[in-house]
DNA sequence: CCAACTAATGCTCAGGCGGAGTATATGCTA
DNA sequence: TAGCATATACTCCGCCTGAGCATTAGTTGG
């Protein structure tokens, strides 16, 4: 018998292939397999980190393992000897420039995980990050963070105005990605944002091969190869998902308040909902269902728990349609 | 042949694993491209397919390949000396029957393709098939195809019915697949329809390890390995991204008439849609523009030409959103 | 020229959903 | 007991969307 594995619909992030490669030598091709592996305490959304908190874990797909995906549970599993709730593979990479020379190459295929609460690590060297250390812009809970403007904007700008050629095209999107000139910010487009500060040249990540640039202007941790990028992709295909499948529930205890809930939601979109009608959705789509006890932290009157109807993801497809379609 | 183990990952309910499978260990890995190469003629979605049109179009991915995504456009203009307008990656797996031997195992990363034109192909065994060749269920244009009632359905439920302890829950994820029982049909559940048939032993796929059982009694062709599952899957992504990003002008002509798009559409969603509603889709959106010209097709009243506004792709950012986030 | 036909285009209407705000309930603590 | 904090209930309104009716602009056959 094996373990059920989650129902995934993969959807593929836009983008180009920058390829990320780690470890594994051999002749000929090897099969790397990288995580993002996100929790979510203490109000935080969190990203299982290693090295100093700049990579992603990373493994080789070993032929022991029956599958990608058996192979990706297998090895996060011995690592942290924790269940993994929900698992979605993310991008497959193998680009020349990053990899090891000229006669080998690294396919790296990278997968989102999600899990319920912070295991413990085997290595020490492991930690759980708050994603915001890497995409400190991405966190507008607590209104748009003064560096947008102070820091970002301006170099930006900059770029945008270096070659007349294309500042137009800059300009525009530069608004587009960040929500400007009245159109409106999109929580979604985490990987458009930093593909763009890589463009700019903004980060660390685009200046490892021009040392004359000197320090990169802009905040945020950066991560080694394309970690960073990946983990933009997992973040931003996380933030598409919670708002067409109810993947949020793996992210939360077994019972929970809608508070807590929508907490947990606010941190992974970077953004502050409104309380009422997060309710009306939650509960008029029938997602959960009351235990019948109550919260016992406290602080104002006692919130009903509540805990997920699982039965959602086998009574309804869980996906959106938008077409005018007629019914007849 | 054995039969192939499956690495897509199920987007139904208690999806269980069956992830590819690897056999031995050894130093090499080859990397596979496959593609699901969609244009759309004659008011029918097709695919590109070889082998008597039981296969996808494959090849391997080679060192000189600057990137896999550059790897997929390569070989594939080289093969039908055709620019590729749109390219995707569907999903990558690990397949153990599809390994070269002992030592080897070969990763296969799937693409989805979309061309504008039909291109005249080098090799003469290559052809342009309607996708509904593979999957007729799918198609309801025209109604529900009576095959449904009259085929599948019955199958299905004696699929459902064979194990007591799982009938509940088969009959309730018939239904949702299938749109029964007052459940909405969902065009996007093309892989969970075919995965659904799979289990339920209902295609030649499924029966290639057990002749015993005679031919399969469901109507449909079928293709080598799991080709019928990546298109599948092909489908399944095209159906669902043409909501809410404009692939679909890939497909058609420079200029169109609205009825045009609006057909190219219906094909591929394999459902019919409200003309007025359409247009007012489309043209609220500002997703075209008026070339100034008029069809020459002329049955009643001529229609105006249009083209695609590709500055739509820049000036806004073509995502959805879902929850309640608060403007304040 | 008119009638009939076909398809394009314009317009209206009603229901539902989503964003936003107000009001009330229920616990705590000072 | 007042005040506070949070939970929960309900209302309002605008927009989107499904659906249908009406009109326009061509062609084709008498």
């Amino acid at each position: 018998m094996t373990r059920p594995e989650r129902a995934l619909q993969p959807t593929s992030p836009a983008g180009s292939d920058r390829g990320s490669s780690t470890s594994v030598a051999g002749p000929g091709v090897a099969a790397n397999l990288i995580a993002v592996l996100v929790s979510v305490t203490g109000g935080e959304p969190r990203v299982l980190t290693l090295q100093d908190a700049r990579a992603l874990p990373s493994g080789p797909f070993e032929l022991t393992h029956r599958s990608l995906q058996a192979g990706m549970r297998a090895w996060v599993e011995r690592q942290t000897h924790h269940p993994l709730g929900y698992v979605e593979q993310l991008y497959t990479f193998a680009d020349r420039d990053r990899g090891l020379g000229p006669d080998q190459r690294v396919i790296s295929i990278s997968y989102l995980g999600l899990t319920r609460e912070q295991p413990t690590m085997a290595g020490d060297e492991a930690s759980w990050q708050s994603w915001y250390v890497y995409f400190p812009w991405e966190d507008r809970r607590l209104g748009v963070p003064p560096a947008i403007e102070e820091v970002l904007l301006p170099n930006l700008r900059a770029f945008a105005d270096a070659v007349p050629a294309l500042r137009r095209q800059r300009a525009n999107r530069i608004a587009v990605s960040f929500g400007l000139e009245g159109k409106p910010w999109n929580e979604e487009l985490v990987l458009q944002r930093y593909e763009l500060l890589y463009e700019a040249g903004l980060i660390p990540e685009a200046r490892r091969q021009k040392p004359e640039l000197g320090p990169a202007p802009v905040q945020g941790r950066s991560m080694i190869l394309d970690h960073r990028r990946i983990l933009a992709t997992g973040i931003a295909r996380l933030r598409a998902k919670i708002k067409y499948h109810p993947v949020v529930f793996e992210l939360v205890p077994d019972t929970f308040t809608l508070l807590q809930l929508q907490r947990c939601v606010e941190a992974l979109a970077g953004r502050l909902m409104h309380k009422q009608n997060f309710r009306r959705l939650v509960t008029q789509q029938e997602l959960v269902e009351e235990t019948g006890e109550v919260s016992q932290d406290t602080r104002g009157r006692p919130a009903k728990l509540f805990r997920f109807r699982r039965e959602v993801l086998t009574e309804r497809a869980v996906v959106g349609t938008k077409l005018p379609i007629s019914r007849s």
